[in-house]
DNA sequence: TATCTAATTAGATAATTATAAAAGTAGGTG
DNA sequence: CACCTACTTTTATAATTATCTAATTAGATA
């Protein structure tokens, strides 16, 4: 995981009442007045502290008429949780530090043809990531695709789709769970 | 973990400056000077990191002259980062706050004899965690017991030595390694 | 003792942020 | 349409904190 997602995440859960959020969510979903009540605080201060959970991707939300129903994204919670167990063994260079928008336009410019198809793998792991970020963009936060379907997917991109595949896993954008494929949430809450 | 624990926990782990140090301190012992001049910056700046990774248990340190080399408490940090999971589970009624001095004190005078011995074992949570914490004082932080010397240890306040030694385990005060015994530095940063 | 080195403390500044009051928005219902 | 409810945005304030410079402490050595 990037260091500056992996700072967020953790200043996420640094406040107390972030945590007693998560603590009640915990337990099942909650809707914003619900949880301003249990916790004694007015709206405005969850709306704040939700989105402060909802930038790292630890809230899922469900809309019934005017109310929403915030829920936890357990998975998240543990994957962000444990990549600071991991940290430095990504086998970067050093220490991974953000990358610029320009330079990311730049590599996707590089990397594509103009029709979409990968044209190479890049061996920098820097391009790496951003080339592996932008051929997820197709897919969508929270759904499980079978293998099936994910193969077609990566095939739009390369042939070989089952290094696509493995190299998904391998950087932690997706994660497999009985031969079925999701995108990790905490890699990509960018992901709108 | 109680929750404010956890959240000095996250924030400690919520900076970037100290990420890097903990990613610098993953490859082995630095000392202060040269943490600065890998980062770019003061050595004060440093003392006060180390300070705040220090308060909650990520640090170990061991003087060699006018020098001192800092390394990371692996072992501290994988606990603390796997809080957060078990958050809620502690059997607890509601949610943990913290334990004022005079309480602690008056359950201390009230569950020890004045030879200090154990008289009964608390059912409810907030004492039971005072009860054990207050056995462990004679305990180092970082030192490695075997069973035999763990045993002999806690009979000086209860016969029944074998439920101490489980429940210090299912209290998360101490772990287990093959038969081995070691307080768990995120629950006692505050032992000296 | 004087001196050197490494770490810490004290004090100052600039940036971040948790909270709430007030106003605004968006969807649902009479 | 007017009205209600739930959430969000804006703005302000108070508290926290990351960083530095300058001064201080602590230990080792000559």
């Amino acid at each position: 995981m990037q260091l500056n997602k992996m700072v967020e995440f953790h200043k996420a859960l640094g406040d107390l009442t972030r945590i007693r959020i998560i603590g009640l969510l915990k337990q099942g979903p909650l809707h914003g007045q619900a949880i301003a009540g249990k916790l004694g605080l007015k709206p405005p201060t969850i709306t704040h502290h939700i989105a402060k959970l909802r930038e790292v991707g630890l809230i899922k939300e469900r809309r019934d008429k005017n109310t929403i129903y915030f829920s936890l994204n357990t998975k998240a919670l543990e994957m962000g949780a444990k990549a600071i167990l991991n940290i430095g063994s990504g086998g970067g260079d050093e220490m991974e530090m953000a990358v610029t928008a320009e330079e990311r336009e730049s590599i996707i410019k590089n990397f594509f043809t103009k029709e979409g198809k990968l044209k190479n793998y890049p061996a920098q792991r820097k391009k790496k990531l951003v080339v592996l970020e932008h051929m997820l963009k197709g897919l969508e936060l929270g759904k499980v695709y079978p293998e099936k379907e994910m193969n077609e997917y990566l095939k739009q991109f390369h042939e070989d789709y089952a290094t696509l595949r493995r190299e998904l896993i391998m950087c932690q954008f997706m994660y497999r769970e009985n031969n079925q494929y999701e995108l990790n949430p905490v890699e990509l809450w960018w992901l709108k």
